[in-house]
DNA sequence: CTTGACCTTCCAGTTGCTGGAAGGTCTATG
DNA sequence: CATAGACCTTCCAGCAACTGGAAGGTCAAG
């Protein structure tokens, strides 16, 4: 199948797709006589497992590395385990500094009444920083 | 005061100064006869000013827009308010998000035994999607 | 035979910096 | 006065992970 169509399967944009192939993450698809890449049903398997895996938050190198412990038969379920555990670490840490920005600026906004005039406690804060 | 004092003073790294200035974030520092940019109290103040919104979450866009606000003497508190509560709109959304990763994540890694044998739910779910 | 939808490659841009090279300047010390 | 080392300057490259677009080849339909 063409590109479009493994795109549609996939879920992945055609232009991501040869980026993969691009920086490795993929192997080459094979092409047809007059050059055009030509995808069977595992292709698609194999990129539907990366935008899944992306979906999840998994960098391309966490993908890589996914991808190869796919693929490696005798691969330690250990070992993807502590992949995932560490994309939960990040998560939560990400989640943490959100949740203190937006307590931050709850607060600010809270405290502007939000009208005409111009004294506004946000602008305040992000000048002064004392009493935030 | 040098660039490195007020670097030190503003919480920001030289590097981050200079692409600022670049960019037009921050109006170009006065220079000495040695071509030296030149810092005084006010601009350290606009860096440290621009150090906190980022701090917050604020893109350099928005920056750009809260420091015209922030000289604008006739602004309206509302356009500030209204700047801070989209932010935290794309906060919230972006919470919700890593919140639904991490159920999945978590879901599938409390599923994986994490031992030396090779089946993994984590990597079979990944690839078949099917019973998340 | 032409139109339009494909496909190809390559290059540039996105966001917000960060690192490094090449070179000028300043300050302290021998 | 020379020199070492810590500043400063500019410019160029690169990070993640694509995305958009230009220039050009190919294919199927009418």
């Amino acid at each position: 199948m063409n590109i479009s169509e493994a795109a549609i399967q996939s879920g992945l944009p055609a232009k991501t797709i040869r980026y993969y192939e691009e920086i490795g993450l993929v192997a080459p698809a094979s092409r047809r006589a007059n050059g055009y890449r030509d995808y069977a049903e595992r292709d698609v398997h194999t990129l539907k497992f990366l935008n899944r895996a992306r979906d999840l938050g998994f960098s391309v190198e966490d993908c890589r590395a996914l991808a190869a412990l796919y693929t490696d038969r005798s691969r330690k379920s250990a070992d993807v385990k502590a992949l995932a555990q560490a994309r939960i670490a990040d998560i939560d840490r990400k989640i943490a500094e959100l949740r203190a920005m937006r307590g931050t600026l709850r607060h600010l906004a809270d405290r502007c009444h939000g009208d005409d005039r111009p004294d506004c406690p946000i602008l305040a804060d992000l000048a002064g920083g004392e009493d935030a």
